[in-house]
DNA sequence: AAGCTCACG
DNA sequence: ACGTACGTGAGCTTT
C-alpha cells in the first residue's frame, strides 16, 4: 500500500519554536524551528519511507471560519517575532528538498489536510498525519493514523482507532463532539462553560453526540452541567461545527503533486549552510554514512513466516527433531510479573528456518513443557533472544539454567549504538525494518527477530564488536541474572531501628528550623526554602538555578555561619535523604530478608552497568552517618562473611597505559602513592616534602584528568581561585607531557572519526563534537577524553566478573554486587583464603596492561565492618 | 514530566 | 561573554 505523509507545517513549527532553545545564525536570524522541523522530517523520511509526502500551511487572514464566529481564534496571540520569519526560511528549504508544499488563501492547514486525506483514502493509500493538534484525531480511519507530538517535538504518539479508544473510549467522529462540549482555549472554541474534558467524556460515553446530549439534557446528572447545557446549547452546536475539519476545499490535486522525490545533496546542503544548520547538516551526512556503513535497507520488508498448528504429539516430535538436529532457534517470550519477582512465562514464540510456532503455557501439556525446558537448558541448541537476562531469570524460576545463548539482540543493539534509548523487541526490529509497526502475536515477533538477527550480526562484525558481544556482554548477562536472583541479605529490623533513630532527630530538626525561621514551611521544597533564606532572612545569594535560588549543599555550606538555621537545614537534608531513599526505600524493596537489584546492561553510554529498583551502587559510604547503613547488609548464610575486592586507581592506570607517560607509568610500576607522586611533580619537591594539602590538590587534579580537566571544575572542586587551578594544570601538563599529548590526540582522532573506542573495542559515537554550540562541542571533547578511560575500566571489570564467576565454581561463595570498581561476594569461612586469592588474581590479570593492576580485598561480617584482608 | 537535590563510582 | 568537570538512579516538589 503506498504511504503518504502529511505534515501540519504550522502546528509543528509552533511546537518546535516553543520546545527548542532560541538558536540563531551567526548574523542573528532565528533558526530553532528549522532545526526542530527538519530533524523531524529527516527522521520520518528515514524511518517511514514515504511514497508521497506534503507539508500543509495556513494561509491566514480571512479564513472561512471567521465568518462563522467572530471570536474564533481571536484569543490566539500574534505570531511571536522569532517565529514569523522562520516560516519563509522553512518553505525555502523545503522547496530545495523537493518536498511539496500546500497552502490556500482562506484555509487552514487543518482543512487542507482533511481534504488531502479524503482523496488519498479514496486512492487506497496509507496515510500518516503529523501534527500537534488533537483536532486531527477526527480523521482517524483504518487507513489513516495520526501522530501527535507529545512533549516538545521529539516524542511522537501514534493514534489509530484502537489507541484512540484506549485513551478516550471515543470513536474518531466523536472528537468534534468532545471539542463541542469542552471547547478549546487555544483555538478559542467556546464549548459549554463548566464542562471540561472529564465531564465531556462522561456525557459522550452515555449519549455519543452533542445533539443527543442536548436532546436528552433532562437525563444528564449534575444540576449545573444540565443548566449550562440548556443555556449554551447553541454555542455547543457552533463549537462542534468550528471543530469540524472541512473536507471540501476549492482545489483539486492529483497524487502526482505529492510524489516523494529523494532530496538532492547539491540543492539541500547549500541552503542548510545558508542558515547555519550545522546539526541538520550533520544529520544529513550521518544518514548517508549510516546507509553506507550499516546494512540498513530502506526497502526491506519482513517476510511473513507461517505458523504451524501443533498438537501435543507434534510438539514432542518437533522438540525431539530440533534437539537431534541441533537447530538454531529464535525465541520471543511473553511473561507475567518481572523476570525477577515471581515472573512466569506465558507464551513462547519460536522461529526456525521460515516457520514459526507458539507454545502456550495454558494449552501445553506438562510433558511438552518439560521437553521444551530441556531444550532451553541445552547447550547444543543455539538461541537468539532479545533480552537474555530476563529469559534466564524466567527459566531459573522453572529450575532451568539457560544454555546455548548464541545472540542477544538487545546487547548487540546497545554495542552498535549505546545512546539508543530502547531495546524492546519492536525497537530492535525497527532498526532494520522501519516500517514494522506492531507484532500481531508472539510467533510473528519471533519471526521478525529471526530476520533481524543476521543484520545485527553483520553490523556487529563490521564494527569490530563480535568478541565484545559474544565473549563478554552475552555471558555476563547470565552472570548478572544469577546475582540478581540470589540477592543480598538485609536485616530489616536493624534498618527499622536505624530509621526510628533518624526520625526522632528529624522531628527535632524540623521544629528547630521552624522556630529559627519563625514559620512552618516545606523544608523539602527548594522554592519555599529559597524564599525563607534569601527573602525573609535576607541571606546573601550566591548561585541561581533556572527557576530560582539555588539551595544545594554547596551553597548552604557557604552560608553556614550566616544564620543558625542553615546548619540545621544541612543536617535535615542529610538525614532526610537517608530516611527516604535508603531506610524507607530499601525497606520497601526487601523480600524474605533479601534485596534483589536489577542490573541494567544497556543503559550507560560508557559501558558501565547501572543498578535499579533499588540502586545498590550508591549505598552511602563517604559520611559516617550514612555509612552506618551498610551494617544492615550481611551474608545470607550464618557464619559466612562478606568479601569485597576493589580495583585501586583503575582509571588512572588505564590513563597511564593509554598515554605511556613515563612519570605516570613509573609511579605505578614502583607502586607509589600516585597522588603523592603527582603532588611532588607539580610542586617540584621530593615525595617526603608533600603535605596533606598538596596531596589533596594533586588528587583533585588526577580525578579531573579522567573527566577532561577544566580550570573551572578544578577551582570549584578545591575551592580555589581560577588562577591557582590554572597554575596546577599547567604544572601538571609540563611534567606529564605524555598525558597531555594523549588527551590532545584522543580528541583530534575523535573529531576525525566521530567516535571513540575502549581497549576492548567498545564504541561510543560523539555527535556533540560537531555541534554548532561551543559548550556542547567542549562537552564532546571531554566525553572523548573520559569514555576510553571509564569504558575500559568497565570492560576490564566485566571480563574480571566472568573469570571470577568461573573461578568461584569449586567454592562455597556467591557474587553479590558490582559497584563499578568493586565486587562484593559472600564466602563460607573455610573457603575465604582460597576465594580471596583467586579473586585478586583474576581481577588483577583480567586484562594485563603495561602498568600493574592492584586489587585490595576486605572482609567482614557486614558491609560496614570490612577489614583489609591479605591472603597468604 | 521536569527540575532540584544528593547518594555512589 | 559565556557556562563547564565524567558516568549513573531515586525521591521529592512543582508545573
Amino acid at each position: 500500500m503506498p504511504r503518504m505523509l502529511i505534515l501540519d507545517g504550522n502546528s509543528l513549527a509552533n511546537r518546535a519554536f516553543y520546545a527548542l532553545p532560541p538558536l540563531t545564525t551567526a548574523d542573528g536570524r532565528p533558526t530553532n524551528v528549522l532545526h526542530g522541523f527538519l530533524t523531524m522530517l529527516f527522521k520520518l523520511e528515514q524511518e517511514q519511507h514515504p511514497d508521497y509526502w506534503v507539508v500543509a500551511f495556513d494561509k491566514t487572514k480571512a479564513t472561512v471560519r471567521i465568518e462563522q464566529y467572530a471570536g474564533y481564534k481571536a484569543q490566539r496571540k500574534e505570531t511571536p517575532e522569532g517565529l514569523r520569519p522562520q516560516f519563509d526560511y522553512l518553505k525555502e528549504i523545503l522547496a530545495e528538498m523537493d518536498v511539496p508544499l500546500l497552502e490556500l488563501a482562506g484555509y487552514e492547514a487543518d482543512d487542507l489536510i482533511a481534504a488531502i486525506t479524503k482523496q488519498a483514502e479514496a486512492q487506497g493509500m496509507e496515510i500518516q498525519i503529523y501534527t500537534g493538534d488533537k483536532d486531527a484525531l477526527q480523521l482517524i480511519s483504518p487507513r489513516t493514523n495520526i501522530f501527535l507530538t507529545k512533549k516538545g517535538i521529539s516524542e511522537i504518539e501514534r493514534y489509530d482507532e484502537t489507541a484512540l479508544w484506549e485513551r478516550y473510549q471515543l470513536r474518531p467522529h466523536q472528537i468534534i463532539d468532545l471539542k463541542g462540549l469542552m471547547g478549546d482555549t487555544s483555538d478559542n472554541i467556546p464549548g459549554v462553560p463548566g464542562i471540561g474534558e472529564k465531564t465531556a467524556l462522561k456525557l459522550l460515553w452515555e449519549f455519543e453526540t452533542v445533539e443527543n446530549v442536548l436532546t436528552n439534557v433532562e437525563k444528564v446528572s449534575g444540576k449545573k452541567v444540565q443548566s449550562n447545557l440548556k443555556e449554551y446549547a447553541d454555542q455547543a452546536i457552533l463549537s462542534k461545527k468550528l471543530a469540524t475539519m472541512l473536507t471540501e476545499v476549492p482545489l483539486t490535486f492529483s497524487s502526482e503533486d505529492f510524489i516523494y522525490r529523494r532530496p538532492q545533496a547539491s540543492k539541500v546542503l547549500p541552503v542548510l549552510q545558508k542558515y547555519d544548520l550545522r546539526n541538520v547538516t550533520r544529520l544529513w551526512h550521518e544518514r548517508h554514512n549510516d546507509e553506507g556503513l550499516l546494512s540498513e535497507n530502506s526497502e526491506a520488508v519482513l517476510e511473513t513466516w507461517p505458523e504451524r498448528a501443533m498438537s501435543e504429539e507434534d510438539w514432542l516430535l518437533q522438540i525431539a527433531e530440533w534437539k537431534s538436529q541441533k537447530k538454531p532457534l529464535t525465541l520471543a517470550c511473553r511473561y507475567k510479573g518481572t523476570g525477577l519477582q515471581g515472573g512466569q512465562w506465558l507464551e513462547w514464540g519460536v522461529a526456525n528456518q521460515g516457520e514459526t510456532f507458539t507454545l502456550d503455557r495454558e494449552e501445553a501439556s506438562e510433558k511438552v513443557c518439560q521437553a521444551w525446558l530441556g531444550l532451553m537448558g541445552s547447550d547444543e541448541i543455539p538461541k537468539t533472544l532479545a533480552d537474555s537476562k530476563t529469559v534466564a531469570l524466567l527459566l531459573a524460576n522453572e529450575g532451568v539454567k539457560l544454555k546455548g545463548l548464541a545472540l542477544d539482540l538487545s546487547l548487540a543493539s546497545y554495542l552498535i549504538q549505546s545512546s539508543r534509548p530502547k531495546f524492546a523487541p519492536l525497537d530492535l526490529v525497527k532498526e532494520y525494518f522501519p516500517s514494522q509497526d506492531v507484532f500481531a502475536n508472539i510467533a510473528e515477533e519471533a519471526a521478525a527477530l529471526a530476520q533481524v538477527a543476521p543484520k545485527f550480526e553483520e553490523d556487529i562484525s563490521t564494527l569490530g564488536l563480535t568478541s565484545l558481544l559474544h565473549e563478554i556482554e552475552e555471558p555476563l548477562s547470565l552472570v548478572l541474572a544469577q546475582m540478581e536472583r540470589h540477592g543480598i541479605a538485609i536485616d530489616s529490623e536493624t534498618l527499622k531501628a536505624f530509621g526510628d533513630g533518624i526520625s526522632l532527630t528529624l522531628k527535632q530538626l524540623e521544629q528547630d528550623i521552624y522556630a529559627l525561621a519563625e514559620e512552618t514551611f516545606n523544608i523539602n521544597s527548594p522554592k519555599q526554602l529559597g524564599t525563607i533564606l534569601f527573602e525573609k532572612l535576607s541571606l546573601p545569594t550566591a548561585k541561581k538555578t533556572k527557576t530560582g535560588y539555588s539551595t544545594d549543599a554547596e551553597t548552604l555550606e557557604e552560608l553556614r555561619t550566616a544564620h543558625p538555621v542553615v546548619a540545621k537545614i544541612l543536617d535535615y537534608r542529610q538525614l532526610n535523604k537517608l530516611m527516604s531513599t535508603y531506610v524507607n526505600g530499601l525497606l520497601a524493596q526487601a523480600k524474605e530478608g533479601r534485596i534483589h537489584t536489577t542490573f541494567q546492561q544497556t543503559v550507560t553510554t560508557t559501558g558501565r552497568l547501572s543498578s535499579t529498583e533499588p540502586n545498590l551502587q550508591n549505598i552511602p559510604i563517604r559520611l559516617e552517618q550514612g555509612r552506618q547503613l551498610r551494617k544492615v547488609f550481611h551474608p545470607t548464610e550464618p557464619g559466612w562473611v562478606l568479601l569485597s575486592a576493589d580495583y585501586s586507581q583503575i582509571e588512572l592506570r588505564i590513563l597511564a597505559h593509554y598515554s605511556q607517560d613515563p612519570l605516570l607509568c613509573e609511579s605505578f610500576a614502583l607502586r607509589q602513592d600516585v597522588h603523592t607522586r603527582t603532588a611532588a611533580e607539580v610542586f617540584g619537591i621530593s615525595l617526603e616534602e608533600v603535605t596533606s594539602d598538596m596531596r589533596r590538590s594533586a588528587k583533585a587534579v588526577n580525578f579531573g584528568l579522567v573527566y577532561g580537566l577544566t580550570e573551572f571544575g578544578l577551582s570549584r572542586d578545591l575551592g580555589i581561585p581560577r588562577k591557582e587551578s590554572k597554575f596546577y594544570i599547567e604544572q601538571y601538563f609540563k611534567r606529564y607531557s605524555g598525558v597531555k599529548r594523549y588527551l590532545e590526540d584522543v580528541v583530534t582522532q575523535a573529531k576525525i572519526d566521530g567516535q571513540v573506542r575502549t581497549l576492548l573495542n567498545r564504541l561510543r559515537r560523539i555527535p556533540e563534537l560537531l555541534h554548532s554550540n561551543r559548550v556542547q562541542r567542549q562537552f564532546g571533547e571531554r566525553i572523548a577524553m573520559n569514555t576510553p578511560v571509564q569504558g575500559t575500566a568497565a570492560d576490564i571489570m566485566k571480563l574480571a566478573m566472568l573469570k571470577v564467576a568461573e573461578g568461584l565454581k569449586p567454592f562455597q561463595a556467591t557474587m553479590l554486587l558490582q559497584v563499578h570498581d568493586e565486587l562484593l561476594l559472600q564466602v563460607a569461612p573455610e573457603d575465604l583464603e582460597n576465594v580471596a586469592r583467586m579473586l585478586k588474581e583474576q581481577m588483577e590479570n583480567a586484562y594485563p596492561l603495561t602498568v600493574p593492576m592492584t586489587v585490595e580485598c576486605k572482609v567482614g561480617p557486614n558491609w560496614y565492618e570490612m577489614q583489609p584482608f591479605h591472603s597468604i
